[in-house]
DNA sequence: ATCCAATATTTGTCAAACCTATATTTAAAT
DNA sequence: ATTTAAATATAGGTTTGACAAATATTGGAT
């Protein structure tokens, strides 16, 4: 382990220690699972005091990089990364993005098309049972009239993630969840008043039956109807909404 | 502003206080640009000490959700969530997946198949100047046999970056950062032994050639083509790889 | 030999100070 | 009166030193 930092720039000392250990971990000097030095180590070979030392690790701690344990044979160790995880990082991120308007709906709605489009094919291909059963239980479970519309949203977000699992892709789907988790529930919700459950409901039967058959022409065709239904949904939710404000 | 902690539970304080900031910003207690109490005031309201808030907001600062000036009017502010930044922070994590082996190689060249294919499309529908001067200037980088293997590696990904660029949409672009930065490199370099910088050229201008035409299909084609070649590359360079070991 | 308690190690937290950068204000010089 | 330069106050950045809490190991008692 040699760590150091090369050149002491004025300010930022931990952000540059964090920098520095990540590199090392990012180009394999520390290996998945291997302990760190300990802090008071760290602290002596950077030449900077403790609280600095666990600032850095904080920062990296934070990115998911490392984590720690107290206790003789404790400290902090490289943290073997995993897909969930990160998921669930770019998810909350993407939802802030969403939620500061970065993007319009319009190229919300082309881009899940675009992408789920893909997962319909795939997911035909690789058609596994798992995934089908997922998505029949999620339809279940939206033709139960009595739950909310939270509810119905956030079975449609489990639904398209059985689907884009289905395709079998790891890349693809770390791609994905992004968009299914941040960009789902920003269109419905903006759709529910006007948005039928049934019709929403039928689309997906139509995908899930489609895809047991290996159609891909008609999942994608089902897909394109569903999201052309949300996008024309949405434009009618606009116009009630620009009625009212009239008044 | 009411920043308290509900309950205390055994460990991790600075943890939950970071959780607790983070969740304030994401439901919009806190705004964009909004200054945070000083440390001290925190320290005070949370009941802790001022390094322990300064690691809860270190972990805040490594996500991107805030940054600190000092001086007067200094202070820790809730930051504009930018696509750009979260991208990186995707690129850097997904370039530590494929470092570990989490994907391979096949699953990726589908999903860079499959997500320029709509990008290609896309480009033609929506095609600028910019984006079309972007592409041939990478393509006279790599024309000149005279740089290394990691430029013309960089180069390509500046490439496909400006194809997915004249995409025109931004959650695709989002998500696709992530699969350009991360996962072309990995492909390539395997892939350099084997591989003819002209035939790759050659492809790319086709790619161009036909986006600035409009000619989705063309272009398209042409982008198949290319991953194609990449993945009977990488075929055989396993193959040469697997010569060399028996040796 | 087994179990339990003391111990050592390492992270977690705290306290009080000092350093450093910077916006504002004040004072001086033009 | 205006501009410039220095003093000041503020808030983050860092240090020192200590104690608390968790936990694997060690040593002693049964």
């Amino acid at each position: 382990m040699n760590l150091r930092y090369d050149e002491v720039v004025r300010s930022g000392i931990a952000k540059q220690v964090a920098e520095n250990i990540r590199s090392a971990i990012m180009d394999g000097r520390l290996k998945i699972d291997e302990r760190l030095p300990t802090e008071d180590d760290l602290a002596r070979s950077f030449g900077i005091s403790r609280p600095t030392v666990r600032e850095a690790l904080k920062r990296l701690a934070a990115q998911n990089l490392i984590h720690s344990r107290r206790g003789p044979q404790g400290g902090n160790f490289v943290k073997r990364p995993d897909p969930e995880g990160l998921s669930k990082a770019i998810t909350g991120a993407a939802t802030l993005l969403v939620g500061v308007g970065a993007f319009d709906i319009d190229e919300i709605v082309t881009a899940r098309l675009e992408t789920e489009t893909i997962c319909c094919r795939l997911a035909c291909e690789n058609r596994q049972e798992e995934g089908l059963q997922a998505m029949a239980a999620e339809i279940l479970v939206q033709q139960d009239a009595s739950i909310s519309d939270e509810e119905f949203c956030a079975s449609d977000v489990r639904f398209h993630r059985a689907l884009i699992d289905s395709s079998g892709n790891g890349p693809l789907k770390l791609m994905m969840y992004t968009v299914i988790e941040a960009f789902i529930p920003i269109t419905n919700m903006i759709v529910f008043r006007v948005r039928e459950r049934r019709q929403v409901v039928a689309y997906h039967t139509q995908i899930i039956d489609a895809v047991r058959a290996r159609d891909a022409g008609a999942a994608t065709a089902a897909l394109s109807e569903l999201l052309s239904y949300v996008r024309t949904s949405y434009s009618a939710a606009l116009d009630a909404r620009g009625k009212r404000e009239k008044t």
